[in-house]
DNA sequence: CCTAAATTTAACCAAACGGTTAAACCAAAC
DNA sequence: GTTTGGTTTAACCGTTTGGTTAAATTTAGG
């Protein structure tokens, strides 16, 4: 939830969102945008110049989010396993809250990956990806983890975390979930996935 | 590879396949398949009547191949561990041949869910999907493997297995690896996962 | 108030789009 | 060689789309 600016500027962004999250850049009209905004295509053009530079806008708002908060992980305090599972809870807490903010991203970079660019400034993720993956060398060679490509580590992370928003229909489907079934599970996995990975790098 | 079949309704479909996986449907135009098919868009509608019939054409002959193939991996020899071994090898080598299928069937059923019922005919997964669920619940009865909720276990093995595909410029992006790279990295995968769920439920 | 700037609206435009049509082409059957 | 059927083409059509424009309305400063 957030608070409610209605200014004109402001309602159209919120609505632009909500739009290109659910039908991608190709399917939105921009019409679409302004009887939904409770406005006319003209106001779009007049406040963002062009379905470019909206499109852009809502990207660059979000699309940086798609990605865990390692900041905030590696600041805490604990052992790696109390940081891997306080990255796994928020990761999924955050997604359940932005459900369709993975398959947008995934898309919209799948079609134009020089976007990337895009997430990389807002967040300097190399590095905070680099100290956790250092971290986790160091904890290899002092025994506490067992071997294990730090690469495949947080792919295998990310994977279990993302991958079920953005598969949604198709594993609803294949295992004849309803939609409170699903939110259940996606619940379930907050712990079941920390869980699951902790088995797998304990020695 | 495949054989050509230089007939221009094959031709077509071909094209159609490359333009539709690259773009989706709402960022494919007409004109685009057939100047790529080195024809003109009347044939097209000769051919498939209309771009929606076209492309369902195109998704149905594809769609449930992001499946992974369980009735051949029931079949085969072995304990529980082997059976994944396949089921996990044989799935990243598949979608190694066909990177954008992911991308391209989240994308399109995330759109139109309704669309799930496509997969859900030519292959009656469900109930492959529930004698693999059956048989982890006997491993675990007979002690073979950890407690471990069946249901998680497959959404796990189905997120390491399809998201690095479907999260190629993401990833890439985010550990800074080149094309090659990534390759090399989705090869090693075929062994990385399936020690890591094996390292997860063994006892 | 009055004015000037910012905001909002409706009408309009050219290009792009999916789709149609009628004629041309071509191979096999007679 | 003519007919017949499927195949291919170029030209065309109506609608939708992103974008523009000029006028109308609201807001803020003097």
């Amino acid at each position: 939830m957030q608070v409610l600016d209605l200014s004109t500027e402001n309602k159209i962004l919120e609505t632009a969102k909500k739009v290109f999250f659910q039908k991608g850049f190709d399917g939105t009209r921009m019409d679409d945008i302004a009887k939904e905004a409770g406005t006319n295509k003209a106001l779009l053009h007049y406040y963002f110049k062009s379905k470019e530079q909206l499109f852009a806008k809502i990207f660059d708002m979000h699309a940086a989010q798609i990605l865990p908060n390692i900041e905030q992980i590696l600041e805490q305090e604990g052992d790696i396993f109390n940081k891997l599972e306080h990255l796994v809870h928020n990761y999924i807490t955050y997604l359940m809250q932005n459900t369709q903010l993975p398959i947008f991203v995934l898309t919209e970079l799948n079609k134009n990956p020089d976007k990337t660019v895009a997430i990389l400034q807002s967040t300097n993720n190399f590095q905070k990806m680099q100290q956790l993956m250092g971290q986790i060398i160091l904890e290899i060679q002092v025994g506490k983890i067992k071997p294990i490509n730090p690469l495949h580590l947080v792919i295998n992370i990310m994977s279990m975390c993302v991958f079920p928003f953005a598969a949604k229909p198709m594993i609803q489907n294949m295992l004849k979930l309803s939609d409170a079934d699903y939110t259940l599970i996606l619940e379930q996995r907050k712990k079941e996935v920390i869980q699951f990975i902790l088995a797998a790098i304990k020695p």
